[in-house]
DNA sequence: ACCTGAACACCGTTCAAGT
DNA sequence: ACCTGAACACCGTTCAAGT
């Protein structure tokens, strides 16, 4: 990280940056945009540059977290295919891993509601890829399984299961080292994607 | 609420009752101690008298939520007694009510870290109280029902099913009306419950 | 174009008094 | 015992310049 100069749009992501190591060390609450610039190296002012205020730099962290947890699914996903019990595990491991990997992206992604005007649509974009994964995995729990409710209702019951056990795992309300997350999770989600499959 | 004096202890509770009102109009990120004490209508410094901190102050909310969430949970699952499956479904529904009936109480609940550093005893047992119901239900799941798995794991299961549904659908990404909960938790659980149920 | 500096209205918290 | 008032070090954001 040079502390000098920034040219280029560097700014920007150096910005970026030091917001998830602030974030990451201290929470979403204590986090301040002042001590953000005073990690890169320039004035408070020169944030708003790059970000129209406090809001939108945590949406642009949201945002990316988001961008990268969608592709670390697809990716599981990928591998997994095409047995679909297989891959709504990988989904849901892959969903469960970012979260406890990535804690600081995490806990902005899901915990103050940054987006509640509207106005951030790429962040909202970003958040439906990663619903559209889990719409289509229930669609075909429909066609090729034997799942018999709608399709909103299982994607419900698939996205509040990886969510609730990313979040209570995280504030160690689950006693479990990161090494066993993958069978954790595994056994955890296993009854609710019986219960999908029928 | 009268705006004069206080005495008896009445301005804890005063303070209490602003706070969530102030909660709900704005949520946890932008609320002041400042503005709570304005709200009551005496100095921010005799906060100082009742709360350790503002931190102490949302501890409080939390721990007066989770004893009436714990309260409407045991309530309902009394009435829907003896029969397991009856039991497990009114537990759930009314997790997910509680949240959508006092939103300010459940994020404080669940938002903000406020606990990280076990300073509050007393909110961790509140907590630890609604805990022990779902435990229950699980091991009666294990006796009576067919669940083979391990308590924790179908506690952890339970658990964040409520949390997920009730998280999902107050910030709006499940397009529910308030009159539809009971169908839709009913619906969005079964899953997990017949998962558990074997 | 990009960054700075001073200023404004706020905040949580401490200190020292007031009744 | 309970509340106040002034002060401190911070914050997000605005305005007006500087290069």
């Amino acid at each position: 990280v040079t502390r000098d100069t920034y040219h280029h749009g560097d700014l920007r992501n150096a910005l970026l940056e030091a917001a998830v190591e602030l974030l990451g060390e201290h929470g979403a609450e204590s986090f301040t945009l002042r001590e953000a610039a005073r990690r890169v190296g320039v004035n408070h002012r020169a944030v708003y540059r790059h970000f129209e205020d406090k809001t939108a730099l945590l949406a642009a962290v949201a945002e990316q977290g988001y961008r990268e947890l969608v592709a670390q699914m697809r990716a599981a996903q990928a591998k997994a295919a095409p047995e679909l019990e297989r891959e709504l595990h990988a989904l849901a491991l892959a969903y469960v891993k970012f979260a406890l990997a990535q804690p600081a992206h995490f806990r902005v992604m899901t915990g103050p509601r940054l987006n509640e005007d509207g106005r951030f649509p790429e962040l909202e974009r970003a958040v439906q890829d990663g619903y559209a994964l889990m719409v289509a995995l229930i669609e075909r729990a429909k066609t090729e399984g034997n799942y018999q409710g709608r399709i909103e209702h299982g994607v419900v019951a698939l996205w509040s299961a990886v969510y609730g056990i990313a979040m209570l795992t995280l504030q160690r309300r689950v006693p479990i080292e990161l090494r066993d997350v993958d069978k954790f999770t595994r056994r955890v989600i296993a009854p609710t994607i019986r219960g999908l499959l029928g």
